[in-house]
RNA sequence: GCUCCCGUCGUCUAGGGGCCUAGGACACCGCCCUUUCAAGGCGGCGGCACGGGUUCAAAUCCCGUCGGGAGCGCCA
């Protein structure tokens, strides 16, 4: 049987890391197998659903490269496919109409806590008589529709990463499965789904693990054989406990904003919870998808690591074609100010993607090719307190002059640099720190011979020029 | 409170009775390279939560303790 898997957020929010490694596991276990990948959107929640969340969630898959086969389905646009099941098992008495309110349910929970047991609902509504339902119907009281459980027994079930799960059905109250407005609840419409959409492995957190076994008697009661499961284990925060906005970001988009680019994401997420069998830890997506089992997902936790993510980012920042860091970062040059100019910002991406971790870091380290404003920093400055600055600003003025108008290679422009050096008579570096200072304003980036040649030469000597005059007044 | 899950370097992990003197990656430290940064190269620091068993042999199997987490909704 082919495999067909599914992502299934819900709208409420944006993708979060979390969902996003979800939704890639998914990915990666369709695409090995060849089978589909499926989006479903959850929308059940008509309080905290919204389209804007649905479309930035797509938005975010899209950049993930995580594009669906089929979908996206509206759990909203199938209203009357849950309705026809709801009043199946109704019709069957495997199902009935409770007319508890919300806080007369909200006191027997507490009542219930108080006492030390397991809150549930106590099947008050489960055999009201004929009166008793047509007083709550006068009363004005719309029903939920709660699925009968079977008061004792138990169920099990095989994970595909935790092994073997046993339920006592005794734990387990009679639960909502379409509320009184007439909308499904979440365990009762991802059945009827997963069925009907031919899901055959059920990837997902596992917070669900709890919502198993009701979902097995769901699909016990229809005579539906159940898909296999697989529960992942949650990405923490440093503190370990669950990954949420208090520790930091969360949202892809966030680190989109950030300048963290997919390939990256696609590579570090998946690795909170997997691991290849060798020793391998850079995968590209066909590679990733070439090495993935379902059967090398960990059981325990994983912290989330920052750290670990953005050097990832630097490792393809620096390894994938130029062309495509171009492509991603033009946005970040263009924010910052950076004229259109696709050759120049091409030769910026070139040197400067080598020392920096992120495309919004690489933007923000070029950023003095186009801005120069004196005074600097202090801590910059004192490199210009130099004795031997003066004269080193002075030689390059020299050696550089009569190139004021040419157009000269970097190569060209590092020969020049080592006349001046000898010109000095000091040692490389000694010559080379402060002109770099003087010219740039930072004391640390490319080899400047790459920042002359961006800068041009003109430029160059107009800077250093500047500063010569600005320490000469001090 | 009840149910369930999870515990290997700071973090992600490999390992699943002998190949373990516990391997790799990030971080950290040192050295090399160098245009005092970064990148890269080399080296170092650092861990089987604890206690009992089982066994000739336990990180690995069993029990308990401790620690962490999740679920217990007309949320998903």
């Amino acid at each position: 049987m082919d495999v067909r898997v599914r992502f299934a957020p819900s709208p409420t929010g944006f993708l979060h890391v979390g969902g996003a490694r979800t939704a890639l596991y998914n990915y990666l276990f369709a695409k090995k197998m060849k089978g589909t990948f499926i989006l479903r959107i959850e929308d059940t929640d008509r309080e905290r659903s919204t389209l804007e969340a649905e479309k930035a969630i797509m938005e975010d898959l899209e950049w993930l490269g995580l594009l669906w086969d089929e979908g996206p389905y509206r759990q909203t646009e199938r209203l009357s496919l849950y309705k026809e099941h709801a009043l199946d098992l109704l019709k069957r008495g495997l199902a009935y109409k409770c007319y508890c309110t919300e806080s007369e349910i909200e006191e027997m929970r507490e009542e219930m806590l108080l006492k030390g047991i397991a809150p549930r609902y106590n099947g008050r509504c489960r055999d009201l008589s004929e009166e008793e339902r047509e007083r709550f119907e006068k009363e004005g009281r719309k029903p939920a529709i709660r699925f009968k459980v079977p008061g004792d027994g138990e169920i099990t079930f095989e994970d595909i990463v935790r092994g073997h799960f046993k339920f006592s059905l005794a734990d387990i109250g009679d639960f909502v499965i379409m509320r009184s407005d007439g909308i499904p609840t979440y365990n009762f419409a991802v059945v009827i789904d997963d069925h009907y959409m031919g899901i055959t492995h059920v990837i997902r957190a596992d917070e669900h693990i709890a919502n198993t076994p009701k979902q097995l008697l769901l699909y016990e009661a229809f005579g539906w054989k159940p898909p296999q499961f697989a529960h992942v284990s949650m990405i923490l925060g440093p503190d370990r406990s669950k990954l949420s906005k208090r520790h930091g970001a969360v949202a892809i988009s966030q680190y989109r904003r950030d300048g963290y680019i997919p390939e990256a994401m696609n590579n570090y997420l998946p690795l909170l919870g997997w691991s290849s069998p060798d020793d391998r830890e850079i995968f590209s997506m066909e590679e990733m998808i070439e090495a993935f089992s379902l059967d090398r997902l960990s059981k325990s936790p994983a912290v989330f690591d920052i750290g670990k993510l953005t050097w990832m980012n630097g490792h393809y920042m620096r390894s994938l074609p130029l062309e495509k860091i171009y492509e991603y970062s033009l946005p970040f040059f263009l924010e910052k100010g950076f004229s259109m100019n696709e050759e120049w910002l091409k030769k910026v991406v070139f040197v400067y993607r080598e020392h920096t971790s992120t495309l919004r870091e690489m933007v923000e380290e070029a950023l003095p090719l186009i801005r120069f404003s004196l005074p600097f920093s202090s801590d910059v400055e004192e490199v210009l307190e130099g004795e031997d600055v003066p004269k080193i600003l002075e030689a390059f003025l020299e050696v550089f002059y009569p190139f004021k108008y040419k157009e000269v290679s970097s190569s060209e422009i590092w020969e020049l640099l080592k006349e001046v050096v000898s010109k000095v008579g000091l040692k490389r570096g000694k010559v080379l720190f402060p002109l770099r200072v003087a010219i740039t304003g930072r004391r640390s980036g490319p080899e400047l011979y790459y920042i002359i040649e961006l800068i041009g030469i003109k430029e160059a000597l107009r800077r250093v020029q500047e500063v010569l005059s600005y320490i000469k007044g001090k």
